[in-house]
DNA sequence: GTCTATATTCTGATAGAC
DNA sequence: GTCTATCAGAATATAGAC
């Protein structure tokens, strides 16, 4: 099934917004950026795209479509492998630039919903669903007896904010070993809080 | 000790970029903007200040100094009610809408940090502050006895991150709930591993 | 210190040729 | 579909009067 060119077309522009985005934040990017990036005419933008509101609204929703696509469940034995191999594609502790740079484009994109009812939208239903989609694999584990038998609603709270909240500090600040340690204390949480087997120290 | 007049109207501008980040965003925020809610002549601004950018970094700063006199330290008895005020304060849960704007506006400006340097090196330094205050107060509870013998640079880390993305998730999405879900799964986390008194579930 | 007026550059967007 | 040329308006910033 080859796409269309016209397609090829609008997915080469949101490249090139993608780019723009990453390399000067949202608050910078102007059409001519990503014209820049996109190599070709400025008005050949226009001709795909109604307007940079309508490329920026576009780029939100290919960049969720994107994230969600990478986080497509695998098969596991069990609930705490699925969490785990979850937990590792949200937070990667690669420093593979493209990595962070997709995490700092949502993130750039993500604070336009503190003042924009449309990206709000956007952002809430993607959070409903990788919230619900922890919320499955915490119910597994604790009835299949993995897990032990916490509110499910509260933990997966917890993991959700620590989750934002390391992507946060990741990249808006330069403190040494932020990622590593960010992520070493989630995994203390659940050894504590979710898994079985009195570790407890 | 009356501040001098210079610094007064320094001040205004402040409120009034504060005012207009606040409405309508960073990344849509104009010169424009700033003198509308400051009320005086655009070119004033111009007479206090060398650019939009020196306005703008300002702001950081004041927003930055503003947020670390309300943290500033109230003597307690123990350890836990220090450490609860502290985090009341930061995770307020009130509906206050002046709350909601001062962490609003330091969200906008946070992510400025991700392509901005300088307003990264801010970030760093408020941070390593901040989870400093947290590290004492924990290590005092440890020593005293209140608190369990975690180890406290991960305990910290753990519910800096949990409070970054407590904000996030209030100020970008609309989930029903979300402020109290989020702090109720903090505080579950501090009972069961940071409190002592064996209420665990 | 504060204003009005203006210079200048840049922005988003369109018209029309190919 | 893609380009060049161009428009109208908005942006930041400055000059100069009071």
């Amino acid at each position: 099934m080859p796409e269309d060119s016209e397609q090829q077309t609008r997915d080469a522009i949101m490249k090139a917004a993608f780019n723009a985005v990453a390399m000067n934040g949202y608050s910078q990017v102007s059409i001519t950026d990503i014209t820049e990036e996109f190599g070709k005419s400025r008005s050949l933008l226009y001709y795909h795209y109604d307007s940079k509101d309508d490329i920026l609204v576009s780029l939100l929703e290919y960049v969720l479509i994107e994230l969600m696509a990478e986080l497509e469940n695998e098969s596991t034995e069990t609930a705490r492998e699925e969490l785990e191999l979850l937990l590792e594609k949200l937070l990667p502790s690669s420093n593979d630039a493209s990595e962070r740079e997709m995490y700092a484009v949502i993130l750039e994109l993500r604070v336009q919903a503190v003042t924009n009812e449309s990206f709000r939208e956007q952002f809430t239903a993607v959070d409903q669903q990788l919230f619900e989609r922890i919320d499955d694999i915490v119910q597994r584990g604790i009835e299949n007896g993995e897990f032990q038998p916490v509110d499910s609603n509260l933990v997966c709270e917890h993991i959700f904010a620590s989750l934002n909240g390391a992507h946060m500090n990741k990249l808006t600040t330069s403190r040494d070993g932020i990622t590593e340690r960010t992520k070493a204390s989630l995994y203390d949480y659940l050894n504590h809080r979710l898994y079985r087997g009195d570790e407890n120290t």
